[in-house]
DNA sequence: TTAACTTACTTGCTTTTTGCAAGTAAGTTT
DNA sequence: AAACTTACTTGCAAAAAGCAAGTAAGTTAA
């Protein structure tokens, strides 16, 4: 079911514009970056990610990407004060758009990074990859 | 030359991260979408695109693209007041990004549109899409 | 040739969003 | 049971966005 809870009236129905209030901001890609590419699934991990976003930030993002049906919020298996957050198809179906959008930043910004298997399985094999995000597999595990 | 003339330092070598530096907001790319596929090209074609940006909003936008090497700046031919806005190659490579964001949009959210033609040439031949991008060749024409 | 209009801004201000730091309730760990 | 952790909330300051009016320089119309 798709849906756009818009921080306000739509102003337009151009689908980019309509694309972009969702994730037209900073941070929003950056979260589904960490919860499609890794194994940070916990707001914990996303908080410490590395680029310095806020707690009041990273709670209304996830609560918006909730409200598009991007993520969903589960209870964690055995802690329970934690949550986990996983993308939905909806939210899974967003990998090309990071993908093309790493891959420009890697031609052509300076000081900038891609990890080396995904870069190279990116040039390699991008179906392959697709497929890795469809089935939920993170691309690197990180020691969290 | 690649560059990245952030707003503030950058905070993470990550390649979206520096990426949105620039477009993570909810204008940046529809500018470049207006450049990219239509013959807008000109500061008052970009006002009245259909979004409601500001004319200060706007300013800043397209002082920051060019800074970024993405578009271009040239006088206009005919009218010594106007200015005609251009994409520079690295502009005309975000189309893959801007592509995916559609159609993941057209997808996704509710009450979305593109225009028939660019969506039948997305979904019949991407590479002739690009191939009209790559030489400057506005998708569809507005009466301006 | 001059008045009126257009263009791409700039300015000053208000509103909204971001971000900081501290606090909180509920669960976990020691 | 005390101390700590977790995912927030809160209050406030700073930054960004946005509004509306103004501006200098070029164009158009009379």
């Amino acid at each position: 079911m798709t849906m756009n809870p818009s921080r306000h009236e739509a102003r337009s129905a151009c689908a980019l514009a309509n694309g972009l209030e969702l994730v037209g901001d900073r941070w929003t890609l950056l979260i589904i970056r960490d919860l499609m590419f890794s194994n940070r699934n916990e707001f914990g991990h996303l908080l410490k990610a590395g680029e310095g976003i806020s707690t009041n930030i990273l709670t209304e993002r996830l609560e918006r990407l909730q409200q598009y049906n991007v993520i969903k919020k589960l209870p964690h298996p055995t802690h329970g004060k934690k949550f986990i957050y996983e993308l939905t198809e909806q939210g899974l179906a967003l990998a090309p758009v990071l993908i093309e959008m790493v891959l420009w930043s890697h031609n052509n910004l300076a000081d900038t990074f891609i990890p080396p298997s995904i870069h190279q399985m990116i040039l390699d094999d991008r179906e392959a990859l697709y497929e890795k995000v469809r089935s939920r597999e993170p691309l690197f595990i990180l020691d969290l």
